[in-house]
RNA sequence: GCCACGGUGGCGGAAUUGGCAGACGCGCACGACUCAAAAUCGUGUACCGCAAGGUGUGUGGGUUCAAUUCCCACCCGUGGCACCA
């Protein structure tokens, strides 16, 4: 009931006040073993930034908790946990700038993050919280290393990475699309260097062919499928006339072989330097220095002119025997198929302008129309001797077998995925878990000394290599655990492998914060002591298998589409391969995926470097967050985000104080058969419209029914209680005061759901509109069983009806419940 | 260039097995209350027309008794991909 002396005028006083009620009752707290209706409601977590919360933050979690309430109301254990993705480089660079060590800095900014959460009213279940910057969080990042190591799947290799100056690190491919740094815009450099790989691509055929059983959307699911880029062709082995040296090519479309024309291989191909004629070496040394010299992002401006240069060697067709033309070119691209290509210009955009360019033969070898350029689509082969007459998938087929007879190629299948890059020269992450002998080859650090810990003296400058190189610490552990001379890994990991698995942590019981000095208010008071571990920490499992079983995969997932070819993909892939270690059961972790949509700044997105940010503060501690919320989620779609104004507020402010006078002032009489029938319309509209999340018009439904109680002298209490639950998931703290003013002890929030009595949805007369020649001319009300003749001889009577029903009646249509429609001549 | 999605009043948006276009809200106008203003309440509000009526969901065609919804061509916007052989 009521606290007597709790301040409830203002909105923010009174929700605080039913917060802290909600709290000490432990409403959202989750007990894993005894759900029987298991229901995981995850949103990606946030960085903690240290600034206020903003649009985005509001606009995200609070529709999402609406739906997580809804769920719950509805009869479903819920668990809606929330947690910080804490490593990164803003705290590191943060240091650098003012001397202040992340560890410290982020939890302040962890704090302070949590108490703005808190005021949004979600029903986070805060004892089951994670930070990834923690040791025992990021033990099991380290686990996860230590296992995919174990099991052949992290491997070391030299080769060139993407590089960003600014950020003093590499990227991953992912991060490092159209050549420019994901975060800071930095045109990427390529470097070649030593970096821990894990091996994404053994899992590419399963992350493409699951993404058929996801509730996932169908643009996210085409990102996916044209990242991973399956392609399906032969490799075609030519031999090099005068050499014992083969190149082998990679193509889709074998059937055009007796088209080829040249070979082309990459400028960074091995062969190269073997291969070329002394006469012709000057020319292709200079080509190979300058497509060296080119970023990603010039080679990508000038792909409209081709460029190459002629090796003077020349391969051997392997059918014809003919002699082909070897040249090099940056259009072929070193880490895709071979690097090396057959070239067919009569079939090809790219062969078709290269020949063009350098004056090559072209031999069309499929039937087709297409009067400038290249035919590419499929047709009978032509000029194409044993392939002759066969449309293209025949003539792929029996190429590649004729191929494998002949030991001179075979059906494969390439990706364009390509292994995901762990290592980052960073020190604000997780230590890989590697150590060095004295020969510098690698051992994996065994799990007894996990946390393998981030030592604290460092010093915070951008040096390209690791902070950890310079730790003494660390270098002194390493070799007191190891030997004398063995050195540690000093690079860190991506912070996308801490979000890889991080949907499994939340799942852990809650004791897991107990007995490492830290908090029963979940992350609240955490350690900031990277060395303060108990040894009860030690023996605990990733995740409780039962658990893992009952609970995953993850029932609603909602975050940003930017995720699609990043996190959302690598989850699935530490999934995959965590069933494959046998620790987990499930091999998908979001079962359903929604992306909310963006709120911008009028139509640019909202940035601090812009600073064109809205905050959302001076509105909430003004209207309360139920109202911010609210108005958030009625401005449209949930899925399309919008513009931001705050134009409309007034009008969900007017409605919550209509709804609360109307409520408590009108609600000691009876229900009025128009006021049942409505109630129980808006019943079934809004089950139906959160549980397709369509907010907008959950609140519109509301609000006419609101329209609709306010012409009414009065109605029963049990409506008015029925409309506050109905507003319960959208407004938790407006209905939990309307519940108790309407009398009720007991908390809203843990209501179910109304029901809605189909029977008192049908009307017994519906409103039938007539047409005349396709034009509305009339509309009557009739008995809602009505015989279709008889709709018509009433129809045919209307006044106006009957002035435009000037000729023969050539047909007369009538739809049940909705019109009549008649034809005149 | 390719792929996907979208284009509806002054504004945000509703409506899809084809069946009253513009729900709900903002804004605006007028009215009530007030000395006055704000707040609140009431009425109206797609466009043209005094009216009857006509027009109208990016543009142009088509199918249909009936099209925002289906088909064809195009224009514009947003997102993704972009030498992947």
């Amino acid at each position: 009931m009521l606290h007597p002396m709790s301040d409830r005028t203002s909105p923010s006083a009174r929700e605080g006040y039913w917060q802290s009620e909600w709290e000490k009752a432990g409403v959202y707290s989750i007990d894993f073993s005894k759900a029987t209706k298991p229901y995981y409601s995850l949103v990606m977590f946030p960085y903690p930034s240290g600034d206020r919360l903003h649009i985005g933050h509001w606009y995200q979690y609070g529709p999402c908790d609406s739906f997580a309430r809804f769920m719950r109301m509805q009869g479903n254990d819920v668990f809606a946990p929330m947690g910080f993705d804490a490593f990164g480089l803003p705290a590191e660079n943060h240091a650098i700038k003012h001397g202040e060590h992340p560890d410290g800095f982020t939890d302040k900014n962890v704090q302070t993050m949590i108490e703005q959460l808190k005021k949004i009213g979600c029903m986070y279940d805060w004892d089951k919280s994670v930070n990834t910057s923690k040791p025992d969080y990021y033990r099991w990042t380290q686990w996860l290393f230590l296992q995919m190591h174990k099991n052949g799947l992290a491997y070391k290799k030299l080769g060139n990475v993407n590089y960003c100056t600014s950020c003093q690190t590499v990227l991953a491919n992912e991060q490092a699309q159209d050549g420019v740094c994901e975060r800071c815009g930095t045109t990427v450099i390529q470097k070649p260097l030593e970096q821990w790989y894990w091996k994404i691509t053994k899992y590419a055929e399963k992350l493409l062919g699951n993404l058929d059983q996801l509730d996932w959307p169908e643009k996210t699911k085409l990102m996916q499928t044209n990242w991973i880029g399956k392609s399906e062709g032969a490799e075609i082995v030519f031999e090099i006339e005068g050499q014992k040296e083969s190149v082998t090519v990679f193509t889709t479309r074998p059937d055009t072989l007796f088209g080829a024309t040249y070979l082309v291989l990459a400028p960074e191909h091995a062969l190269v330097q073997k291969i070329t004629a002394p006469d012709h070496a000057k020319a292709v040394e200079k080509y190979i220095a300058a497509a060296a010299k080119k970023t990603e992002l010039e080679r990508k401006e000038l792909q409209k002119t081709k460029t190459g240069e002629f090796t003077g060697a020349y391969a051997l067709h392997p059918v014809t025997g003919e002699q082909v033309p070897i040249w090099i070119a940056d259009y072929v691209l070193t880490n895709y198929g071979t690097g090396a290509i057959m070239a067919v210009p009569a079939h090809d955009e790219r062969d078709h302008d290269f020949a063009k360019a350098f004056n090559l033969p072209m031999k069309e070898v499929v039937k087709g129309e297409k009067s400038d350029g290249a035919f590419t689509g499929e047709g009978e082969s032509i000029n194409s001797d044993f392939l002759d007459g066969l449309n293209t998938p025949a003539a792929k087929k029996k190429m590649i077998e004729w191929l494998v007879k002949n030991k001179k190629g075979k059906g494969v299948t390439n990706f364009r995925l390509r292994d995901w890059l762990v290592s980052r020269q960073r020190y604000w992450g997780a230590p890989i878990p590697i150590v060095y002998d004295p020969e510098g080859n690698p051992h994996p650090v065994p799990d007894e000394h996990l946390p393998w810990t981030l030592p604290t003296d460092v010093e915070f400058k951008p040096t390209g290599e690791s902070p950890l190189r310079y730790s003494k610490e660390f270098q002194a552990r390493t070799e007191k655990i190891f030997g004398k001379g063995w050195r540690p890994e000093y690079d860190t990991m991506d912070t996308f492998v801490c979000s890889s698995f991080y949907y499994l942590r939340y799942l852990n019981s809650g004791q897991w914060l107990v007995g490492s000095g830290q908090s029963e208010s979940g992350m609240g008071k955490l350690t900031t002591n990277h060395s303060s571990l108990t040894t009860s920490l030690k023996s605990e499992k990733l995740i409780d298998p039962s658990i893992e079983r009952t609970w995953m995969p993850v029932s609603m997932y909602v975050g940003g589409p930017e995720h699609a070819c990043m996190h959302l993909i690598y989850a699935r892939f530490v999934m995959m391969a965590l069933k494959d270690f046998g620790f987990v059961s499930h091999e998908e972790p979001f079962q359903k995926l929604v992306h909310q949509g963006l709120i911008t700044n009028q139509g640019a997105k909202m940035s601090k470097s812009k600073g064109n940010v809205v905050s959302p503060d001076s509105f909430v501690e003004k209207f309360g967050s139920d109202v911010f919320r609210m108005y958030l989620m009625f401005m449209g779609p949930f899925t399309e985000g919008g513009d931001w104004s705050d134009a409309g507020i007034m009008g969900i402010v007017r409605f919550v104080d209509r709804l609360e006078r109307c409520l408590t002032e009108k609600s000691k009489g009876t229900d009025s058969p128009e006021t049942l029938k409505r109630l129980h319309k808006t019943i079934r509209k809004v089950s139906t419209d959160m549980n397709e999340m369509k907010f907008n018009t959950v609140i519109s439904a509301l609000m006419e029914l609101l329209n609709h109680l306010e012409k009414e002298a009065g109605f029963s209490s049990e409506t008015a209680k029925t409309v506050a639950t109905l507003l319960s998931p959208i407004a938790p703290h407006l209905a939990e005061e309307l519940w108790h003013a309407l009398g009720e002890k007991s908390f809203i929030v843990l209501q179910s759901w109304p029901m809605f009595d189909e029977a008192l949805t049908k009307d017994d007369t519906v409103t039938i509109v007539v047409q005349v020649n396709g034009k509305l001319r009339g509309e009557m009300q009739v008995p809602a069983g009505i015989s279709k003749d008889e709709v018509i001889a009433q129809a045919k009577a209307l006044e106006n009806v009957q002035k435009f029903l000037t000729g023969e009646i050539k047909k007369e249509v009538y739809v049940p419940g909705k019109l009549v429609s008649l034809v005149v001549k």
